[in-house]
DNA sequence: ACTGGCACTCGCGGACCGGGAGTGCCAAAC
DNA sequence: GTTTGGCACTCCCGGTCCGCGAGTGCCAGT
């Protein structure tokens, strides 16, 4: 493959991402200073069209990219633009003004929709690789309590717990400090088998008490890997041209899926500090049309992930740019609470 | 005002909300039983568009409600429907499957959102109603604690709290007896006064701190009256013609806006059990084709709204059954957790 | 007061058409 | 052999035109 031919594309990807339309052989013959003429270019795009690089949208018109070639743009020819300096200062200032988890994560989330002009995808802190700090135990009713988990990532977890029997104040208060001694600490990979102890430490009045709490305990910890996500940006979906209005739905009704999000950032290969996943390798027929941009992010090792989800056509040096440098961010935020 | 024009303003609306398109006289004579000719329809028409209720899109078409005919039809015409014994069977069970406060509130917007067809709202139940039940304090960092405040609605707040000066463990189990001791069972409406008072009651060594603290549980009970607020159903705006392309974007931009929620909601005149706010009644530019369902809900006082938003052109029996239903079992769920 | 008849209005969809952008190919030039 | 200018061809796009049909307003008759 050409040198020249590589320009060609790149020129057709860069000008298609900023106009929305079909780009012709004469205008990258003069926009972009190759020194050939329009005709040499028109010999390119045949090869390229050949190859499965672009493509025509019908006869006699200009070519647009296909997937593979945003594949080999992003490969090999996209140089990520970096944030300015204004830019990484007010990402800085915005983030760290954050007054708890949730706080991050939703400023996170708005910020990636604002810089990207994209829906911004964020997961919260993965449970599975945190460990418990804290659990309390309050009564709501005699037979009813409700138990706050407190991960060393910050993360708060509530459950209601219905209790077989009525449950004094003293009792509520013991099974705390059980729950608390042998949880205390324990990453939740762990937890389970500190769980399943717990029963046993208690009083025999108390058991059934207990293996109840145990029960939504080891939901909490366990079952519910259905990790939370929020989304941001929506209205950037209407954004001139991004998606005609028919494949809009499908997506929006992605976007209130949870199954459907995780499996747009777990995908991500979890060693890759950014993915960049191009209409089909979604591997999901509604985002045929789509790109999503993701990092991993965390304190040291990956806890969770973060991402922008955009038509194919769209910034991809801007886009990886500003996806990379929030998860950097965060990841520091983070740090600092360790 | 003739009741035959009342009829002819019913038969116009619920013709035109379920067909989507301007009914014409003869229409309205054949398919509703009035027992006279299109032509009188046509002057009851002309009375009516007169008078304000309908309109004519153009020239030689068929009639429209305006928000004024809606309003009317609202008032004195719409017999609401209620839900058939199945749905609500489906509605309780649904609910009371809910495994903690957050729960509830997810369930039920989705729940409203897939009833109505529209898009959902739900208020959290409001911080100023509810007291303390219990707060909690983890130390993160030795310079950074995590305050958790668990209300008796079974909300859970979180907060990080900076701190002047390195804090023992003991110190932090001390702060938070007293805190608790203060607080505990406090209305939020008075917990201010026992937040200062809390300063006074520590070591002095520990004052800084303390004061630290009490601005953090300030904050958090009274300046955090910014509530919160979930939205679902996002996608029923694509509905076929429920709004075009258009007027989705500010419409979507306005569901990120907790402020413009909170204004659709809250605007609501809280003594009454439903409200309906039809086109420019609710005061927003933007919402100028929209109306907004909203109930308030609670154990007993209400404690939160939550509602329903669409087009003007909404079916408004079914939509005012469903937020009503789901308002009243929410607050059932409520009630069995004082 | 209601009704049938009738002339009129006007939006909508389809057919038609010219301009223009872009292409592929070819023969000549570097 | 690569590049280039020329040229014929294709086909989309936007505008115009037109006939149909739904719906109306009015009027005269019951």
């Amino acid at each position: 493959m050409d040198d020249r031919k590589l320009e060609v594309l790149r020129a057709i990807v860069e000008d298609y991402v900023s106009t929305q339309e079909p780009v012709g052989s004469k205008a990258v013959a003069q926009r972009h200073t190759l020194g050939v003429s329009a005709a040499t270019v028109r010999n390119d795009m045949a090869y390229l069209e050949e190859a499965g690089y672009i493509q025509q949208p019908h006869t006699s018109a200009g070519r647009i990219p296909t997937a593979k070639g945003y594949r080999l743009f992003v490969d090999r020819l996209g140089k990520i633009k970096p944030l300015s300096a204004a830019e990484r200062r007010a990402v800085h200032r915005f983030l760290s003004e954050a007054i708890d988890l949730d706080d991050v994560v939703t400023r996170t989330v708005r910020l990636l929709a604002q810089l990207t002009h994209q829906v911004a995808v964020v997961q919260y802190p993965s449970l599975n690789r945190s460990s418990v700090r804290h659990l309390e135990l309050v009564s709501l009713t005699p037979t009813r309590l409700m138990l706050v988990m407190i991960t060393d990532t910050g993360r708060v977890e509530q459950r209601y717990v219905e209790l077989p029997a009525e449950l004094s104040e003293d009792d509520v208060l013991e099974l705390r400090r059980l729950a608390n001694e042998q949880l205390q600490g324990k990453p939740l990979a762990d937890a389970p088998r500190a769980i399943a102890d717990l029963v046993d430490l208690v009083r025999p009045e108390l058991h059934a008490t207990a293996s109840a709490l145990a029960r939504v305990l080891l939901e909490t910890v366990v079952a519910r890997t259905e990790e939370r996500v929020v989304v941001a940006g929506a209205a950037n979906l209407t954004r001139a041209g991004n998606f005609f209005a028919g494949s809009m739905r499908p997506i929006l009704e992605a976007l209130e899926e949870e199954v459907v999000l995780m499996q747009l950032l777990g995908r991500a290969d979890s060693n890759a500090l950014l993915t960049v996943r191009i209409g089909d390798e979604n591997h999901l027929d509604d985002f045929r049309e789509t790109t999503v941009v993701t990092a991993g992010y965390g304190p040291g090792s990956v806890v969770g992930h973060m991402g922008v989800l955009g038509p194919t056509r769209m910034d991809y040096p801007g886009t990886i740019a500003a996806v990379r440098a929030v998860a950097r961010y965060v990841s520091e935020i983070l740090e600092q609470n360790r």
